[in-house]
RNA sequence: GCGCCUGUAGCUCAGCGGAUAGAGCACUGGUCUUCGGAACCAGGUGUCGGGGGUUCGAAUCCCUCCAGGCGCGCCA
């Protein structure tokens, strides 16, 4: 990335500035090059010289004029300025921008990919939705988060595997199950209550029936063994709902597993010998406060059930320590923010550097149908799902919604308006513009026009040198991105790639008598078709041929 | 009470300690006999929640106050 190359050549030229006594030799900070936001300002900037003067007592002015002198001649860069109060702006020439088209003809669909994950092994868990029931809205966003950030993740050379967290066992599963049998019973005729606080959703009544016919009167007796059918059937659910977002998980792992390939018992043991168990008032703690935690938790309770807390220790020490992830990321909801100091405490506590684990946490999103809010609970059962709003809104208008604000916000999903902005969604922008220049192409093929030997020479208009500046962003969008462990900053960028080719496509006639310039801007187009096409593919959208 | 997140244009949101704080939507006007008008170009709005502080420089960092969300279970 020629970003990191010109912070490298600073950092040499500031050295060479200094061994040639122009500056004192104060510790140079660490270099960051910059994009002005401000296109007279050139390409890239360097604050050095402004870091820089407070130690050396200079003016930066003279500083960072210093560290010019001392650069040697860059290919590519033209124009090294010193601004006031001390900026050092770059340009890259038009030649050198030219020569990016073949470079990413040349990497193709792998166009942006990098290697910073060098090969690092990452466990991205999400969703993680209880079974109980069908995915909400928030769960949409949380799939959204992570599937964008596995593959960006991937992108940057991370060998990725994404994971669901099935809570197969607990004493939700129990009210669950209660819940549904009731409701079973009800459709064989019975006249039973339904439990007090168990699961009132019209889709545990719909399941219900759906199991009374199948299995007539087979599980009058058995709730455990009719939940753990039906739990399936919402596993499955949850699959569909999923699918039809475009997401699909490596693998879904059993809580249930835990107990029964005896990971509780062996943690249990390990956090024992380790000397972090303490028994009080007849259940069992992990005195995580000698870790720093501000509270002790419960791993075993008094009627000798785990806890949920104990079975997720398990979980990530499988993880971490069984099966080898260098690092894992869990994105959680606002409302499992007290999860994480005692899990990685518990981590500590089991020798592993907690680190090594990240936990996003995503602000909830709140559904309302104009002024009035809808509740998301799955135990009132007045919800509006995850598939019902996909039905609404449309898919690629949600999934774009989702990922253009950062996991920090919060997000008010307002049906009303999301349906009316649908059409306006600048998504369709951006697939437009990759339908558009499939168009082209497809115009071309029938015109039989060979580009392959297109002269990208010829591209010398202000608005194909715009687009070529936005295409070979990407790569620092994918950096920034899997650095951050921030998805958002795709869409904004998919924005501007599109808008930069919309600007070029008005400007510029692609294919025409000119044969040589066609050629050439054949290519271009080729080009910016790969950098849109891996940006929504990066996104988890559909990228369109044609619309 | 304590902890985490948020507060930026009318609305929804970007903004990695740096240059004149940006985009979409909405609003207004213009562009098209041509490759897809789901397009392009132009117009303008800001006490960056308030107040202090650090810094050559703060929307960004620190403190404090205000407002909203979430959390602080032998629930998950």
């Amino acid at each position: 990335m020629i970003k990191h190359e010109l912070a490298k050549l600073v950092e040499i030229a500031a050295r060479e500035a200094q061994s040639k006594d122009l500056i004192p030799p104060t510790a140079l900070p660490e270099v960051s090059v910059e994009r002005p936001q401000n296109p007279e300002h050139g390409d890239y900037a360097s604050t050095m010289a402004l870091k820089l003067a407070r130690a050396a007592r200079m003016n930066p002015m003279v500083i960072a004029s210093a560290i010019v002198s001392s650069f040697p001649p860059i290919p590519g860069v033209e124009d090294i300025t010193v601004v006031a109060p001390g900026f050092i702006n770059f340009r890259l020439t038009d030649n050198w921008l030219r020569e990016q088209v073949p470079v990413i003809l040349g990497a193709g669909a792998s166009y942006g990919s990098l290697d910073i994950g060098k090969g690092q092994r990452v466990q991205i868990e999400f969703v993680s939705a209880n079974p109980t029931g069908p995915l909400h809205v928030g769960n949409g966003r949380g799939a959204m988060l992570g599937n964008a950030l596995a593959n960006i993740l991937a992108a940057a050379g991370y060998s990725v595997e994404k994971e669901y967290y099935v809570n197969d066992a607990g004493s939700q599963i129990e009210v669950f199950s209660n819940s549904l049998h009731a409701r079973y019973l009800q459709a064989l005729g019975k006249d039973v209550a339904f439990p007090e606080s168990g699961y009132g959703g019209q889709y545990m009544i719909e399941v219900g029936q759906e199991l009374a016919t199948e299995y007539g009167e087979k599980y009058l007796d058995q709730p455990s063994q009719l939940g753990a059918i039906g739990l399936e059937r919402m596993l499955d659910m949850i699959r569909v709902d999923l699918a039809n977002l475009g997401v699909v998980f490596d693998s879904w792992f059993r809580e249930s597993s835990i107990y029964k390939e005896g990971k509780y018992q062996a943690i249990m043991d390990l956090l024992k010998e380790k000397g972090y168990v303490a028994e009080r008032e007849g259940a069992l703690w992990f005195t995580s406060t000698s870790l720093g935690d501000d509270k002790d938790n419960v791993l075993v309770r008094t009627t000798g059930v785990p806890t949920y807390f104990a079975a997720d220790a398990a979980y990530h020490y499988d993880k971490l320590a069984e099966r080898g992830f260098d690092r894992a990321i869990n994105i959680w909801g606002a409302d499992h923010l007290g999860h994480v100091s005692r899990l990685k405490a518990a981590l500590t506590g089991m020798g592993i550097d907690h680190q090594r684990l990240n936990v996003i946490i995503m602000q909830l999103v709140t559904l309302k149908r104009g002024a009035e809010a809808v509740r998301l609970s799955k135990r009132t059962g007045d919800i509006i799902t995850l598939r019902e709003v996909l039905e609404e809104v449309g898919a690629d208008a949600c999934r774009f919604f989702f990922l253009s604000r950062s996991a920090d916000s919060q997000m008010d999903f307002d049906l009303e308006l999301a349906k009316q902005q649908s059409n306006e969604n600048p998504v369709y922008y951006v697939q437009y513009a990759h339908a558009r220049i499939a168009s082209i192409l497809d115009l071309a093929k029938d015109r039989d026009i060979d580009f392959s030997d297109g002269d990208v020479s010829l591209l010398a208009t202000e608005a194909e040198l715009e687009l070529i500046r936005q295409m070979i962003l990407l790569p620092e969008v994918i950096e920034m991105s899997a650095h951050n462990l921030e998805p958002h900053h795709l869409p904004h960028y998919a924005q501007e790639l599109a808008a930069a080719f919309h600007s070029f496509y008005t400007v510029c006639r692609v294919v025409s008598e000119d044969i040589p310039m066609t050629k050439a801007r054949l290519k271009l187009v080729q080009a910016t078709k790969i950098g849109l096409a891996r940006t929504l593919a990066l996104m988890g959208m559909t990228v369109p041929e044609s619309m």
